[in-house]
DNA sequence: TCGAGAATTGTTTTT
DNA sequence: CAATTCTCGA
């Protein structure tokens, strides 16, 4: 990062008072530009530093900037109010949501509890799955929020019978959360922009507070959102936006480019600043990204430059399959990676399902990993039963966290008297919670004896991590685990170990902060648990490869970016392809106009022939974003005989440069153990580097034969080992998980 | 009440 | 193909 500002960053800085519209395109230093921004309000405009309201899109995102606000501020920098879109209007909720009939202990709905809730109401009002999807619903209510449309407004707008019957279901849904006492995400906001609406005591009160506002990543804002902040920023105009148009690739979660229109509308006067050069990428990868995006017609102009060197071709790589791609690509990395640092590497994907391959190369080869994305860690089966006692004991109102555990541990309390119970809950108008209270079965009492036992150990102020571990015990559910057995139950108590410490780390930062703002302990404790996203725990200073979506890869960067699938039909994906919205095959579009810029030195994007999707074998060619750089930019490798329909049953492979297994037809790759997987012992891709011995011991201290232990496979038998140039390569037979191919540096087998 | 096996369903992307 | 949901027998 230069060391600097330009000018345009300058302007921006210094541009303190009035509406101000940052167009930075990637790479550009926006960050920079709003850290400075900060610090330039503090120190040189005398502003309190609590009059500053920072909103970003993660928590990662937050993090860094009140990391890096704290560098050029110090001191009472903490002040700054930096948060997210939803973790703010949280906040401002557990102080004030009394106005709206709930209380401040609400309990926050993720994807899994709706989706549940739905399935309720969908029970209860008789609808045919086959006619309406739960999931449909869900996305329609959820637009139907970021357009701030509640369920009356929605149910008169409907147009056909469908919309009348999710309109049913919408009110019904609110209707139910409001008895939970709970809010969705999009509530979060929507309840927010509610209060502020018919609170002006509360509105003017935010209003005072937050005098500068700025938003970061606001061509992701949805019209809530953009709502919320044009009313904080009403009364005195101190609104800072950044955001690139094409960045936005979040338009399937109500996001709307055309906020960044309206800014100009709904600020009058507002200044527009261009950011146009690029600190990040050689040359090459930036016009590689320039030519893509050129070919979308809804958009602002503009030309990112560097002054950086052209730096290497953007490599393209065809392979015949999705495993051989898989395969080149972490042996790319390994060869490439001389120093070690595996942290400078990102594999890109369209789509999570994507990662499996990949990880299991990573796996077989020992080098380190991190998958971002995919299944969050509070998502967790084990993680969600803890959250669902501790928001029983919480909020007594939320039925469907009591529910949850009611019988988890299992304590005989089966679907029956579970809706016997729900049954007296609806006729009294009660909670099922408090149903359950005045329930006869005994199994159920002495459910509701330990839930009011923990209820007072809370209030006697047991700490957070003291209270799990006594609910394991006390609930039984640590020994079920262990009766279970085996790997799976460790795992599963080691994660609810990992939350207790994350609970007692928690209650540390928490105890030390005597911010206003905050409510009882465990309702925060849950909010902020219930608000990580799996970006958020990304730490790049951890020297491992990052495997993630292109989505997820927003806002970072890597020396080396991997962008695979390549594909027509993954990417862009056949939905956007086959829809008659141009505008969705644009999103795409931007979705790979980010990829390519998350690369700082060399992009390398792969591609296969044929991929197993939907437990289906496809073929595909190459992107048309690909097609769309021209061939200056482009370092090609590809396969030398492409594929055509009528060659599917010739012998196509005879010109390959390694030999494919007769055993290796599509159905047994996946069977389980052994080692199936072919195209290993293939003669290395050309990008595959010499080597160098840098990790390289002059001797094993295991021989043939010799029994080894592997952190994650366990013990095994060495059937053989091969000094390679750069490594010794080791096979070892480990039973269960197969005979596997593993770098001796990194597979760190210790002779047992 | 609960587990095992059968049937069904699905794919973008996520705060 | 895999994950989730459904069904049936004990």
């Amino acid at each position: 990062m230069q060391q600097t500002l330009n000018n345009m960053q300058q302007e921006a800085v210094l541009h303190n008072e009035g509406p101000l519209l940052i167009l930075a395109g990637a790479g550009s230093g926006k960050t920079r530009v709003l850290t400075n921004r900060v610090a330039y309000l503090i120190k040189e405009c005398g502003v309190a530093p609590w009059k500053i309201l920072a909103i970003t899109f993660t928590n990662k995102a937050a993090d860094e900037m009140r990391e890096r606000v704290d560098r050029i501020v110090g001191e009472n920098s903490q002040d700054v109010w930096v948060a997210t879109f939803h973790s703010t209007c949280v906040r401002i909720l557990r102080r004030y949501i009394d106005r709206l009939g709930y209380t401040s202990d609400f309990s926050i709905y993720d994807a899994d509890d709706q989706k549940t809730l739905l399935k309720n109401i969908f029970k209860s009002l008789e609808i045919d799955t086959h006619m309406l999807k739960e999931k449909n619903a869900m996305r329609v209510i959820s637009s139907a929020k970021d357009e701030l449309i509640g369920p009356e407004e929605f149910s008169k707008q409907a147009a056909d019978y469908r919309d009348e019957l999710i309109a049913k279901v919408y009110m019904e849904y609110q209707r139910q959360m409001k008895k939970n006492n709970a809010l969705d995400f999009d509530d979060l906001i929507v309840k927010t922009v509610q209060l502020f609406d018919e609170n002006e005591d509360v509105l003017e009160r935010y209003q005072e507070k937050f005098r500068y506002i700025m938003v970061d990543e606001y061509q992701d804002t949805n019209n809530a959102q953009f709502r919320l902040i044009e009313l904080l920023a009403r009364r005195y105009h101190n609104i800072c936006v950044v955001g690139d148009d094409d960045q936005s690739i979040y338009k399937f979660r109500g996001a709307n480019i055309e906020n960044i229109l309206s800014f100009e509308k709904a600020f009058a006067g507002a200044k527009v600043i261009k950011l146009e050069q690029n600190y990040r990428s050689t040359g090459n990868i930036l016009e590689a990204a320039n030519s893509v995006i050129m070919h979308n017609r809804g958009r602002k102009e503009k030309r990112l430059w560097t002054g950086r060197e052209d730096g290497h071709k953007v490599r393209l790589y065809q392979y015949d399959n999705a495993y051989d791609e898989a395969d080149a690509v972490i042996h790319d990395i390994y060869g490439l990676c001389q120093d070690g640092n595996y942290a400078d590497y990102a594999v890109l994907y369209r789509t999570n399902a994507q990662s499996r391959l990949l990880e299991e190369r990573c796996v077989r080869l020992g080098i380190p990993y991190l998958i971002v994305g995919g299944v969050n860690f509070y998502q967790r089966k084990e993680i969600k039963d803890i959250l669902a006692y501790l928001k029983t004991i919480n909020n007594g109102l939320d039925d469907l966290a009591c529910k949850r555990i009611i019988n988890v541990p299992k304590r005989g309390i089966g679907a029956a008297s579970v809706g016997k119970t729900e049954a007296s809950a609806m006729a009294e108008s009660i909670s099922f919670y408090d149903a359950c209270k005045k329930s006869g079965n005994a199994k159920i009492k002495d459910f509701v004896e330990v839930i009011e036992e923990y209820k007072a150990k809370v209030r006697e102020g047991m700490k957070l991590a003291d209270l799990i571990d006594s609910l394991l015990e006390d609930t039984g559910y640590r020994e079920e685990l262990e009766q279970e057995g085996e790997v799976e139950a460790e795992t599963r108590i080691e994660n609810i170990e990992e939350l207790k410490s994350k609970a007692a780390e928690f209650e540390n930062k928490y105890s030390l902060n005597d911010d206003t703002e905050q409510g009882n302990l465990l309702s925060e404790f849950l909010s902020d648990v219930a608000l990580v996203a799996d970006v958020d725990s990304f730490d790049e200073s951890v020297s491992r490869i990052t495997l993630m979506t292109l989505h997820g890869a927003k806002g970072l960067e890597f020396r080396y970016v991997y962008m695979t699938g390549m594909e027509e039909g993954l990417f862009p994906s056949s939905m956007s392809i086959n829809s008659d919205d141009r505008s969705e095959l644009e999103e795409e579009r931007r979705i790979c106009y980010v990829g390519i810029t998350r690369a700082k030195d060399l992009l390398t994007m792969t591609f296969a022939r044929s991929r197993t999707v939907n437990g289906e074998t496809t073929w595909s060619k190459a992107s048309r974003f690909v097609d769309e750089i021209p061939d200056e930019y482009l370092e090609k490798h590809l396969l030398e005989k492409n594929y055509n329909a009528s060659s599917l049953y010739e012998d196509d492979y005879g010109d390959l440069d390694y030999e494919r297994g007769k055993s290796q037809s599509e159905t047994d790759r996946y069977s389980k153990g052994g080692n199936q997987f072919g195209g290993f012992n293939r003669k290395a891709p050309s990008t595959y580097q010499k080597a160098s011995s840098v990790a390289k011991a002059d001797h094993l201290d295991y021989g043939v034969g010799d029994t080894v232990i592997h952190t994650k496979f366990g013990t095994g038998t060495v059937i053989a080992i091969e000094e390679g140039e750069r490594d010794f390569e080791v096979t070892v037979d480990f039973g269960d998980f197969g005979t596997r191919h593993l770098f001796a540096a990194f597979a760190k087998l210790q002779k047992i």
